[in-house]
RNA sequence: GGAGAGGUGGCCGAGUGGUUUAAGGCGCACGCUUGGAAAGCGUGUUUCUUCGAAAGGGGAACGGGGGUUCGAAUCCCUUCCUCUCCGCCA
C-alpha cells in the first residue's frame, strides 16, 4: 500500500510513475485517495474538538460528583448528551471515509522505479543481460518430461493419483537432486549472509495481507477453512511477515533471512502445453532470500540480490538471461523487478527460474515495519525478496540442457551434493529389464530406447556396465552378480532385434 | 477435545468506574557527583494521528472487535492468543 502522505504531496509524479503500468484506472484512484485523505482529516479535526469538549466536561461532572453538586453534574451531562449526538455522527463518516479511504489505496500498485520502461506486457520487459552458450543437442533432444520418466526421477501419474495433477512424485535419483539442489541453494544463501530459517507452511489472513498476497488475491492461494489458513504461495509470505509490527534500531537493519520451503499455488485455469510437468506445479520447491533494509540502501541491496542469483546460475552452468519487468509486467507490490529465465533447450524455450524485486515501503506500509532513526521520527524499512531459486524449472533446465547418448551430466557445483555425476540406466532399472525379457513382458517403450539403432543400444549398455562397476557405491561383490545378467540383456536384447 | 488461570509502555509488575496525566521496579539515555568508574541523586524514556512556520496544543490506543456510562485498563458480550492440569498423539 502507498503511503498517502506521499501521493499527497507528489500527487504528479506517482500517477507519471502508475502510468508507465498503462492503466488508466490508477490516476483516477490517486485522486480519489487525495479527495478521501482530506475529507478524513477534516472530519478527525471537528471530531477531535468535539471529543475534547467531551473529555473535559466529564472531568468536571467528576469534580461535582465528589462534592455532591448534583444539580451542576446533571445539567453538564444533557449538554455532554447533545455533543455526543454530533460526534456519533461524525464517528460514522469516518468509518465510512477510512473504509473507502483504504479500499481505494488496497487498489492502488506500487509506483514503477524510474528506470522501469512503460509497457503492457511480458513484450515490453527489457533483456538487460545473457549468459552461458544454448547447448547443441542432438536431433533427438528429449524434454524433460521425457528424460524424467526414462529415469525414472519424477512420476507425475503417482501424484496424480495420490493428489492430482501438478502434484509430482520425485522419485529416487530425483528426489535426491531435489535435495542436493535445496542445500547447494541454502549454503550459497548462508555464504551470502543470509540467516536461514524454517518457517510455518500455513499463515494467517494478517499475514496474507501484510506481504500483499489479500485482500485481492486469495484465488491465489489455498485456503484451509476449518482453521482460516492459507498455505503459503511462497517462502516470502512467512518471511517478511516476521517483521510485521516491528520497530527495529537502525543499526539491526540489514536483516537478511532466507528459507527453504515448498510453495502451494492453485494455477487455477492454466492448463495445456506452456504449463505442463515441472513448467508449473501446484507444490514446489523454492529457496527464497528476504532482506529488511534502510532506504537508503535498498537499490545496492537489489543489484546484490541480482549478482548472488547470476552467481548460482553460473555454478549450475545453465544459460540465462535477466529482464527488467515493464510496468503492465511488473507486479502489483513491486517497485523494480528483475526476472531470471533459464534456457531450456529441450524445450527450446526460455523459463522463469527467479524473481528479484523491491517492494520500497509498499509492504512495510501495510506490515508497519519501521525503524528508529536518529533524531527522527520512525520511517518504515524498504523490503526485498528474490527466488534463490525455484527448483523445478532449474531441473526441467538441467536435464535437457544436459542429456546426451550416455544420460544427463550433473553440474559439478551439485556433485557434492548428489552424490553421483551423471544420470543413466541404473543396475535396478537393468535387472528389471531382464526380468521383464525372461516374462516376455518388455515395457515396449523402454526397448524403444534400448533398439534406437543396434549400436547404440549395445553402446549404452556396455556404458552403464562400465560405470556400475567403477561406481562407488556398488561393491566389486554386487557387481560380479550382475555382470552376466546384464549380459544376458544384451544377448536377449539381440536376440530379440 | 475437557477443566481452569491469564493477556497492562522495551521488560517485570500494580491497578474492581472519576487527580490513571497508567503506581513501583528493572533496563536504557542524558546530567550532577568522581582522578576514572561504581554507588548515589536528578531528568528523561510507547505508538499512531491531527492542528501549527515553530514553540506547543488536541485526539486515539491497556490482545482484537462490539456494548453499557457524562466518564472504562476496570463492568458486559464476542473473538484471538498464552499458560497450567487432564485426555489423545509424531
Amino acid at each position: 500500500m502507498l503511503e498517502i502522505h506521499y501521493l499527497r504531496e507528489n500527487r504528479d509524479a506517482a500517477v507519471d510513475s502508475l502510468n508507465k503500468r498503462c492503466n488508466p484506472e490508477y490516476a483516477n484512484h490517486v485522486d480519489a485517495a487525495i479527495e478521501l485523505d482530506k475529507e478524513k482529516r477534516s472530519i478527525q479535526t471537528e471530531l477531535d474538538g468535539l471529543l475534547a469538549e467531551i473529555n473535559k466536561a466529564s472531568k468536571e461532572i467528576g469534580g461535582f460528583m465528589k462534592t455532591g453538586k448534583k444539580d451542576e453534574a446533571g445539567s453538564l451531562k444533557n449538554r455532554v448528551a447533545e455533543i455526543k449526538i454530533d460526534s456519533q455522527k461524525l464517528k460514522e463518516r469516518q468509518a465510512d471515509v477510512e473504509a473507502k479511504l483504504a479500499d481505494t489505496l488496497y487498489q492502488i500498485p506500487n509506483t514503477p522505479h524510474e528506470s522501469v520502461p512503460a509497457g503492457k506486457s511480458e513484450d515490453d520487459n527489457e533483456e538487460i543481460f545473457r549468459s552461458g552458450d544454448v547447448p547443441a543437442l542432438a536431433e533427438n533432444a528429449l524434454p524433460h518430461w521425457d528424460i524424467a520418466s526414462k529415469y525414472k526421477l519424477i512420476d507425475f501419474e503417482l501424484g496424480a493419483k495420490v493428489t492430482g495433477a501438478g502434484f509430482p512424485f520425485y522419485t529416487g535419483r530425483g528426489a535426491r537432486l531435489q535435495r542436493a539442489l535445496i542445500n547447494y541453494f541454502l549454503d550459497s544463501a548462508r555464504d551470502a549472509g543470509y540467516e536461514e530459517v524454517i518457517p510455518p507452511l500455513v499463515v494467517n489472513e494478517a499475514s496474507g495481507i501484510g506481504t500483499g498476497q489479500l485482500p485481492d488475491k486469495e484465488g491465489q492461494m489455498y485456503f484451509i477453512e476449518s482453521e482460516n489458513l492459507y498455505l503459503i504461495p511462497t517462502a516470502e509470505v512467512p518471511i517478511t511477515n516476521i517483521f510485521r509490527d516491528v520497530i527495529l534500531a537502525e543499526s539491526e537493519l540489514p536483516k537478511k533471512v532466507c528459507g527453504y520451503t515448498p510453495c502451494f499455488r492453485r494455477e487455477a485455469g492454466s492448463h495445456g502445453k506452456e504449463v505442463r510437468a515441472l513448467n508449473r506445479l501446484h507444490q514446489f520447491d523454492k529457496v527464497e532470500v528476504v532482506q529488511i533494509v534502510h532506504p537508503d540502501e535498498s537499490y545496492h541491496v537489489l543489484d546484490s540480490m541480482v549478482e548472488h542469483i547470476k552467481g548460482l546460475l553460473e555454478n549450475l552452468e545453465l544459460p540465462y538471461r535477466i529482464l527488467r519487468l515493464c510496468g503492465g509486467d511488473l507486479g502489483f507490490t513491486s517497485a523494480l523487478t528483475y526476472d531470471f529465465e533459464v534456457y531450456s533447450a529441450g524445450q527450446k524455450r526460455w523459463l522463469e527460474v527467479s524473481s528479484v524485486s523491491n517492494f520500497e515501503t509498499f509492504q512495510s506500509n501495510r506490515l508497519k515495519c519501521r525503524f528508529r532513526a536518529d533524531e527522527k521520527k520512525n520511517q518504515l524499512v524498504h523490503t526485498l525478496n528474490g527466488s534463490a531459486l525455484a527448483l523445478p524449472r532449474i531441473l526441467a533446465a538441467i536435464l535437457e540442457n544436459n542429456q546426451s547418448e550416455t544420460g544427463v551430466a550433473i553440474p559439478k557445483v551439485l556433485q557434492p551434493y548428489s552424490g553421483f555425476n551423471n544420470i543413466e540406466f541404473s543396475g535396478k532399472q537393468l535387472r528389471n529389464l531382464k526380468f521383464d525379457l525372461e516374462n516376455n513382458s518388455l515395457d515396449s517403450q523402454m526397448v524403444a530406447e534400448f533398439m534406437q539403432t543396434e549400436r547404440e543400444a549395445v553402446n549404452k549398455v556396455i556404458q552403464s556396465i562400465e560405470q556400475l562397476k567403477t561406481s562407488k557405491t556398488v561393491t566389486k561383490k554386487k557387481a560380479a552378480i550382475w555382470e552376466p545378467k546384464i549380459d544376458s540383456v544384451i544377448n536377449a536384447l539381440k536376440a530379440k532385434e
